[in-house]
DNA sequence: GGAAACACTTAACCTAGATTAAGAAGTGGT
DNA sequence: ACCACTTCTTAATCTAGGTTAAGTGTTTCC
């Protein structure tokens, strides 16, 4: 069964046919850990949906410090929302964190995908709405508490993909560094 | 001329029967400064178009610190996405900054009018993606810039606004203390 | 299989920004 | 006009988290 077709059955419903059109429109792809998808300063012009493995998006500083945008596990989108929206040059690389198979769409495609399954135009609006959900919360979150309590957050969150990251992926996650994040986890344990 | 009508014909053009149907769906409301529009727990079954004046909507954690989350002024929208969304109790607080005039849109009839006129569909997807990715640069540059970088920022992008805020509110979207943004304005003060 | 590169830890010291407190300057309501 | 209330500022002190540096695994890859 189709992890794709699975995941927009959940917000629309489609026909058969409708189900074929999508999926003539996506190519699949599989990469090893390590290659980057996309870097700053590039236009993004596709999207990907993760089947296996897990990628990230991060930017890099002006200092040179990498801070995590986000993580995609199986069933997950991930772009650089910016320029994938506006074809414009962006700021975020996206990285294979680790073995993946992803399904691809193309800006083009999607477009006509619109067009021809008007119903994906829902379907993709229902998704960016829970985005920006997520990312107004973790903006909140920022503001409001301590690393500790973020970093409890994210454990509870993303509690299958606590144990496949690197620390120092998850302490850029949260807004510490991998020095704090390290001394952190030790008062942790303390306790 | 009608300032939402004109926000939507930048991103979908709809006929005049269209443009009377959307009008149809909303209500024109004023409100004097302070006026509180959603509280914290309760569930935000509008949302709100601003004509004239200016909204901001906050979250009070839970040492009791505000932290503002958007300003809108006339030609935005404001509401707690999430509550919205999900029509759960929400975490936000809308409020009346200056005396305002606003269009009011309840989420049943956005329902609606999604069906009535599905061109509406693709103007609020594309709101909400902008919204998004203003979003995600927000979470950016807190993770990278220094509140002084913050608040130039700031102070470029809603350069009209900056006169009008109490400057609390703006040290709190830059998410440093009042006292601290005093401080820090002096110091700029003397370059 | 060995060197280089990377991931994680620990510890000493440092700083951006928080906290507390107190005074000055608006602002609004009656 | 006046009192109450809120906003803004200044300054002393404090702290969460950053920086620097050094040491210990662990991958990776010729």
């Amino acid at each position: 069964m189709n992890l794709l077709l699975e995941n927009i059955a959940k917000h629309v419903s489609l026909s058969n046919e409708e189900q074929e059109r999508v999926l003539a429109f996506t190519e699949t792809q599989h990469y090893k850990a390590k290659t980057i998808l996309l870097k700053e300063g590039q236009v993004c012009t596709h999207s990907f949906f993760v089947l296996k493995g897990i990628l990230r998006s991060y930017n890099i500083d002006e200092n040179g410090v990498e801070h995590v945008v986000s993580f995609a596990c199986p069933g997950w989108w991930i772009a650089d929302m910016y320029s994938f929206l506006s074809q414009r040059p962006g700021q975020l690389y996206i990285e294979v964190n680790e073995d993946a198979e992803v399904l691809i769409l193309s800006k083009e495609n999607q477009e006509k995908l619109y067009l021809e399954v008007p119903k994906m135009e829902r379907f993709f609006r229902i998704l960016i709405e829970n985005s920006l959900v997520a990312n107004q919360q973790r903006l909140i979150d920022n503001m409001s508490f301590t690393a500790e309590a973020r970093y409890d957050k994210f454990t509870k969150k993303y509690a299958e993909l606590v144990h496949c990251l690197p620390q120092k992926q998850i302490a850029s996650y949260i807004g510490v560094t991998p020095e704090f994040f390290s001394k952190m986890k030790a008062r942790l344990l303390k306790k």
